[in-house]
DNA sequence: TATTATTACGTTAGGCGTAAAGATT
DNA sequence: AATCTTTACGCCTAACGTAATAATA
């Protein structure tokens, strides 16, 4: 039977030209490697090199073998490889979310009812996220918008509604709601890794520019020290403190009031039990 | 790195679901195939087997591995097979005839001429010859026609006249020479294994029957016994003794008097030695 | 002389089998 | 009691490296 360790001597050897070199670079004697040469060719049963007083080199066969050799050590890695990834998707669940809001409530409750495993989350077009489910690469999906598939479930768990903040000398300010055509021109502040909602605010608002802040940082010292208006959600908890000398104002539009639908596979409905954690905190 | 014995217990163990008779199989003690699965576990770095306190059974990623294992040994006797098949192509010379008479002087001049190298030959159809011989599956082909291809060349070199063979008392044995309208209906004694011939009778005699003899003896003893027609040829030097007896009236239709074309890749032209060599012979 | 492949040789580590233990049916 | 897995232990092979050999550039 085939040594892959000695195959992939043959093809260092085919790769450097000397068994010497070969040696060297694998940190094994030379002797070794010209026993193992000698072992394949038994093992082939066949002739790979051919031998000068002090050279050898591969003959016609030998290029064949190590060729051979070289697809089968791949294919050696490929196995290893697909066993380990499979047992890791045996142990991870994987979360595509439209928005990062939902995952702040699904992947803690993931992780307490599924303390054993490893939660993976990304954030993800729709489209995208529509891909991962049916092709298996995510086992819950997150979409602001309800899609029924047959066998898979859609579960409305969680509302988030966009209000504008600015400071209350604003000129909006005096406003108790506001529409996206009546801000659309103003410029915004907005965070980095907001999902749809950044490309729904580009839709909505073709008129404004966005100052994307990608720190977390900078865009905290922006609220503060600029009169520019920026967005928050009824889910923005962390904000609250930071925004409480702005006034907050809701957009009334239906694209800007989004139900949250959890989607997943029928067969892991499993995933129900957490949807009833989540609905409980949220009580 | 994966040890491919390894990956055999495990195939094995998976066979039989218990690991002494998977060592049983393998005439192996049941320490040997614990401590492989250990190894193995070890190797892949992930759990493999649900183990209870006197039973194993392969987890979920367990069967992957055997799955991937089984891919990957696949794999490996192919490329042995693959290595060693090579290798004999590069020490056999591989002939496709349109019929015997040319075998017997191409493979004794082959021999002679290339003596370290194995001749394999065979009898096909004149479509099969071309396939072979463009696709390598042989070298030389040999056929009745002259067959130009570009990069191939076709050396005319042997020419073959059918006669038929009839006893003195016969009707026709008063005949010079015959036509195949004129013999069309008599039945024929036939060798099996006359390649081409055969299909070429049958086409120009519709209405004869022909009586197959795959046995050599059963033949001869037909033609000592029976008074039906047969056929010979110029070539068919070991039957002159046995139709010696017989007329012999040569077939004067085109059909029945071939030259043989060996036809070989250009790149090959060094066969041309070998028809020198027959040549010479047949001078 | 420096480099290379191969052979010879002594050592050692790792793999195997036997035996035993622990556990289940 | 019989069967099965795992651990313990001792042996022994086989693989490795060092050193020596032979040959070349």
């Amino acid at each position: 039977m085939l040594d892959l360790n000695e195959l992939e001597q043959l093809i260092t050897f085919a790769d450097t030209g000397t068994l010497s070199m070969a040696a060297e670079k694998l940190h094994i004697s030379q002797p070794t490697i010209t026993r193992t040469m000698q072992h394949l060719e038994e093992t082939f049963g066949v002739s790979l090199f051919a031998r000068g007083k002090n050279k050898i080199a591969l003959n016609d066969t030998g290029i064949k073998a190590v060729e051979q050799a070289k697809q089968l050590l791949s294919a050696a890695e490929d196995a290893l490889k697909r066993v380990r990834e499979f047992d890791k998707s045996l142990h991870t669940i994987t979360v595509s979310s439209c928005a990062p809001a939902p995952l702040w409530y699904v992947l803690p409750a993931l992780s307490s009812v599924y303390p054993d495993m490893t939660i993976a989350s990304s954030l993800k077009e729709i489209s995208a996220i529509l891909e991962d489910i049916c092709s298996g690469a995510c086992q819950l999906g997150i979409l602001p918008i309800d899609v029924k598939l047959d066998n898979y479930l859609s579960i409305p768990f969680l509302e988030e509604s966009l209000s504008i903040c600015v400071p209350a000398s604003h000129n909006l300010a005096g406003k108790s709601s506001v529409t996206f055509s009546e801000i659309n021109g103003f410029n915004f502040l907005l965070r980095s890794e907001i999902g749809f909602w950044d490309e729904m605010c580009r839709v909505q608002m073709p008129s404004s520019k966005f100052l994307v802040q990608t720190d977390k940082f900078a865009f905290d010292e922006l609220i503060r020290e600029s009169s520019l208006p920026c967005f928050t959600t009824n889910l923005a908890d962390d904000y609250k403190n930071l925004l409480a000398d702005r006034v907050t104002i809701p957009i009334t539009d239906p694209e800007a009031n989004v139900t949250y639908f959890m989607i997943c596979h029928s067969d892991d409905k499993a995933y129900t039990d957490m949807i009833n954690h989540i609905q409980r905190r949220l009580r």
